[in-house]
DNA sequence: CGACCGATTGACT
DNA sequence: GTCAATCGGTCGG
């Protein structure tokens, strides 16, 4: 398989210019040898002014990727079961990063559901930034790995088609609700159902 | 070292 | 719609 991965350039500059951008891109996941295709289809994006984002305060063990340079994945876990992760982006010192929260399965279906359990219906198979790290089996081990690399990447899709951006605010927070920071690809089914869809 | 809490999910009313 | 599981990260003492 053939694909064209995108520059760690166009990951260096601000987390707002760099959500709404990764829309309809691919992450790819590479195991043994066998692709792992998916399109991104929901991100959000935190900035290190923001009290909601991991990079808020200071430079800590967990969160010093994001301080590193653009172009790279930070990889975190949460609530005692789950991986999430993120784009770096902006040069180095800035803090920045783009959550994946959602992606459609384009090939490797069958392996992606080998790695989930309890799965409902077809987009409940990538619909959220904890399923789809368990479909694509995203582990601490891509913590600090280029966007660019060999067995988890983001590449151009050859044909994108026509989609329209939304832009809402982001989902799960107990603090900086406000802030519309979070972005999708309108009516797609595997955008994570809430309040905010349209 | 202990305590608190979370960029979620799945089970349940 | 509500709610608890679960454990690493973070911070205070």
């Amino acid at each position: 398989m053939k694909f064209k991965k995108i520059p760690i350039k166009y990951f260096q500059r601000s987390a707002l210019d760099v959500a709404p951008f990764l829309l309809g891109k691919l992450l790819v996941r590479r195991i043994n040898n066998n692709f792992l295709v998916t399109r991104i289809v929901e991100t959000e994006a935190y900035l290190n002014d923001d009290p909601a984002s991991h990079s808020f305060g200071r430079i800590t063990e967990r969160n010093k990727a994001m301080y590193d340079a653009g172009g790279q994945f930070y990889v975190y876990f949460i609530y005692g079961n789950y991986f999430c992760v993120n784009v770096v982006t902006n040069v180095k010192g800035h803090g920045e990063a783009v959550l994946v929260r959602a992606v459609e399965p384009v090939s490797g279906i069958g392996e992606m559901i080998k790695n989930r359990r309890n799965i409902k219906n077809e987009h409940d198979l990538t619909n959220g930034p904890g399923k789809l790290c368990m479909a694509l089996n995203i582990d601490k081990t891509f913590y600090g790995a280029r966007t660019d690399g060999e067995d988890l990447f983001i590449a151009y899709d050859e044909n994108p088609g026509d989609f329209e951006i939304g832009i809402s605010k982001r989902i799960g927070l107990s603090v900086s609700k406000e802030i519309e920071h979070r972005f999708f690809i309108k009516g797609n089914i595997f955008v994570t159902k809430h309040k905010f869809n349209n």
